[in-house]
DNA sequence: GTGTGTCAGTTGCAAATGCAACTTTTTAAA
DNA sequence: TTTAAAAAGTTGCATTTGCAACTGACACAC
């Protein structure tokens, strides 16, 4: 399952027209840049480069929220409603966004242009797909103990690629940040997995042993 | 901020039309059926009556998923990928249900209504709203410690409801599980909390004492 | 009244986990 | 090739947490 894209199904000739129909507004950023036109309501459109949304706890913490490439979206709808004050949009490379107004397009279009409707459906996607991530978040996070989170993440990966071999796709220390749990802590549940049988595993590199079936 | 519903603007009038539109089935269930209809890639709405998405572990335990009323909808798009064949969607009540294929959903209407584009809309309100549910519930499950979780959750609560003194809506051994964390070690962290005058608590009203900014 | 069930609250104990402080290995850069 | 910087891996220790097994309060049915 490719991620579905905001403007998929539409063409560069009715981006072009929609930008007129949307009032949409696009601006340059460059690189480290931060960007901060989203308390009027808008949506962004990452039209080139890399943006991260980043929350600062009280505590001083930086947490990535989120990672958006190209044709990627993000705006108020998209992130938590708590600690609005503290969330930033980081430009990780220059950045070309595109911001469209909520109200313009909640609203109905007296165009009733094709890509008008199309554009929401392509952004219903788009937020299901996150939806479905978060609530495989949520289950993995659910789950009480360290073991049980590393497996239910395993089998989430090994399901999605069809097989008992497979490879994290980001750090170990990045796994532990995604399992929200001590990095250390959890390469020492992986070592009594290995030595009780369960997993092979080297680096990034896991192979499940164990029934899946009982999990 | 109340939940969006799949018929907001959209007339009786409209709903009838749109049923031929989209080749809309509606089916009447009695309490305790079972609704089986979802692996057709159909969208659920609730028209009358209560429906649970329950998942079943391998190990026989049951969770809630999720508890949907009148206007909810459900539907594959909105719950987690892994696991896909042990979800039930369980009838609490005497339910009609209406079925909206997808594929018909998501295909350009070429009669062009209104109310189609409105229900799409909806749809993402919807999809949005769910998304922030989500991720407030995932900011709360990566605190590390129990007490950062009631902390977290507390604050949610507080900062929604603008007071220092909350009533939590379900019953603490609920709370655990929202907070996916043992009831007891909950029940003993909050009195610790109390003893350390952080806050006050009697069952299910709760004081906020500490300083908010701190976390 | 008596029974039955749910919810709140408690506590001892063993196990799991976070934290800190390391070493070793791998990767990337100069 | 050398060097520096990440990432992986390890371990001891104190703390947190889950588990189990309780008690007491309240509600509701019979």
């Amino acid at each position: 399952m490719s991620d579905t894209r905001i403007f998929d199904n539409i063409t560069d000739g009715e981006i072009d027209k929609m930008k007129d129909c949307f009032k949409a507004v696009t601006r340059k950023y460059i690189e480290g840049e931060t960007i901060n036109n989203i308390e009027s309501g808008s949506l962004g459109i990452v039209v080139s480069g890399v943006v991260e949304i980043i929350r600062f706890d009280f505590d001083g913490n930086r947490t990535i929220l989120e990672r958006i490439n190209e044709n990627g979206i993000f705006g108020r709808l998209f992130f938590s409603q708590i600690d609005e004050g503290d969330v930033e949009i980081i430009c990780l490379t220059d950045c070309e966004i595109m911001f469209v107004d909520y109200e313009h397009l909640t609203k109905q279009c007296h165009n009733a242009c094709s890509h008008h409707s199309t554009l929401i459906r392509n952004m219903l996607s788009i937020v299901s797909e996150k939806s479905i991530k978060l609530s495989n978040r949520v289950e993995i996070l659910s789950q009480r103990t360290l073991r049980k989170k590393l497996i239910t993440y395993f089998n989430m990966i090994s399901k999605e690629k069809g097989k008992k071999n497979i490879v994290i796709p980001f750090s170990l220390s990045n796994l532990s940040d995604y399992l929200c749990v001590d990095r250390s802590a959890m390469l020492r549940e992986m070592k009594k997995m290995r030595e009780e049988g369960l997993i092979d595993s080297h680096a990034k590199k896991v192979t499940i042993l164990y029934d899946q079936t009982m999990f």
